[in-house]
DNA sequence: AAATTTTGCTACAATATGTAGTAGATTATT
DNA sequence: AATAATCTACTACATATTGTAGCAAAATTT
């Protein structure tokens, strides 16, 4: 088949793994299946697994630890991962629907209550 | 397992389909698969199978035919589901990344060229 | 009736993601 | 050093999604 794709969301256990990553950089797995555990249960080798597919798509990079496990740490912060994401998210939205895309946009903005909503109104000021 | 991950995107030849659906409304596979012919070989099953996988997803309709064959037509015109899908990926953008994402969505639009600017510059407005 | 078309059912491939076992390697502890 | 604990690599299985299509039965056409 071979398709190629843009997924730009994560999967639910990826996206917690990432959480914790970004709020606790240069993390090992047992780190994170500590965290993780405080939760739910989850196998050590499940984390690491996914671990190192989000090693392997470059989200996460890792270097031996002077302890023999091997430290994470994200490649990009998660504000930028953010951006990334959204962008490329937004663009495709647009390119496939154009104009309704941006309306349901702006609606949706409109009727949500984000903190901070003063900020990105002044930037909507420059393409008014 | 069990995830219920909102797809809001439709695969390649999904699109197509409903490409070619949308704008000859009430057609047969045998329609469509000639549609899709002048670009490329397909088997008439494989449009069938995608057209059905359509209609569960409620996203055709369909109804037999006076010919026998089952006649297709979307749930909902093009505009409506492009806001209903679009919709829910800002809303999924928006939960996931908040600001991050509001202001990406800014700059896209700022450095795009969309047709009828005017448009949406219009709804802006109300917001502004 | 024979030929063609359409449908329903089944199936396979690839990818993404969640899940985890096992064995071998490495490190720490006694 | 021997034993125990930890960590990594490799492998494997499950489910969902999507593209792809064969085959047989049913319906329609000729």
């Amino acid at each position: 088949m071979k398709k190629n794709k843009l997924k730009w969301s994560l999967g639910a256990l990826e996206a917690e793994i990432m959480d914790i990553v970004w709020s606790n950089s240069n993390v090992s797995v047992r780190e994170v299946v500590e965290k993780l555990r405080k939760k739910k249960k989850i196998a050590y080798t499940t984390v690491m697994t996914v671990m190192l597919r989000l090693s392997n798509k470059k989200i996460l990079k890792r270097k031996q630890g002077q302890d023999g496990a091997y430290i994470y740490w994200p490649s990009q912060n998660r504000d930028d991962f953010a951006a990334s994401v959204s962008r490329r998210a937004i663009n495709d939205l647009i390119k496939s629907f154009g104009e309704v895309a941006v309306a349901q946009f702006i609606d949706v903005v409109e009727t949500s209550d984000l903190k901070n909503l003063e900020n990105w109104r002044l930037k909507l000021k420059k393409i008014k």
